[in-house]
DNA sequence: TCCTTATTGAGACATGGTATCAATAAACAT
DNA sequence: ATGTTTATTGATACCATGTCTCAATAAGGA
């Protein structure tokens, strides 16, 4: 993901120390999944993997990102390109761009939104728990290009 | 919608400007999407539609909503229950807040996102031109009644 | 009322995702 | 190291959601 960069291996502790087993196959999508700077579906995520590890069953890569994405390593994007794909989480920050052109994700700081959130809880009565910000457009590169 | 009403005419001469027939799966559709409190999918839209026009094709309503979607007359909404379901669209309104209890959709005051999208345009110097917020947890009267 | 053509309904089809179950391979005790 | 247990895997069948096709229908203007 742009702008910051994410350790497999803190993915593949995480994973481990949450009781599940170390597989070749967890190993896989998690090198890719840290890696990517478009969001990618599981279908995706498939097609990766066989380059890496050819044998590799559709339904397993479908249950390691429910697993990866459970355990909030990864994030499922929720708009334009469909609600499908998959972006790697940064912690604390909750803000996703998406550019319209290039597909690129990128997050943005997300200190006003919390703010933003206090003062809807007090203004509706409303108690939240959660919240999905996701922000189109064109990203500075393709405008310069466009 | 909580907290405002929409009008189905409104929708229906919306429809009628935008060059398409007025038709009576239209118009049943547009009755339907205009008055529910939760959101609704396609496929339970046609189960409803089907109750005051039996012969209703499947094909028919999916085509429908897609093009109340693309009216900008129904929203889709993304988040805990999936992204296949619609809430009628209030103009002005971005903040979409749904009850993990009750199910039901509310929308918020949305001139602090506003605000907050102008803030991060000029930090990013990306050009934002649509966003998603969606905010999940428990409305008032969930609370009260826990 | 007739004619034109958008819209419809039925069902075949495509896609994305899940369930089943025997085979495999981690983890752990020996 | 080796064997045992059991989570995980891969293949495939299955299901749900949504799309495509095309003949039949109905809206709207002449």
């Amino acid at each position: 993901m742009r702008g910051k960069t994410i350790d497999p291996e803190d993915w593949l502790t995480a994973v481990d120390e949450s009781g599940f087993r170390a597989t070749t196959v967890q190993e896989t999508l998690i090198d890719i999944f840290a890696r990517v700077e478009y969001p990618l579906s599981a279908e995706q995520a498939w097609d990766v993997a066989r380059l890496a590890r050819p044998k590799t069953g559709r339904a397993t890569v479908y249950r390691t990102v429910e697993k990866l994405e459970n355990l909030g390593l990864i994030r499922r994007v929720h708009g334009y390109q469909g609600c499908s794909y998959f972006v790697p989480t940064l912690p604390e920050l909750m803000m996703l761009f998406i550019c319209l052109d290039c597909g690129r994700a990128e997050y943005l700081d997300s200190q006003p939104l919390d703010e933003l959130i206090k003062q809807s809880e007090d203004s509706s009565g409303h108690h939240i728990t959660d919240s999905r910000l996701q922000l189109f457009g064109a990203c500075a590169d393709c405008q310069q290009n466009a």
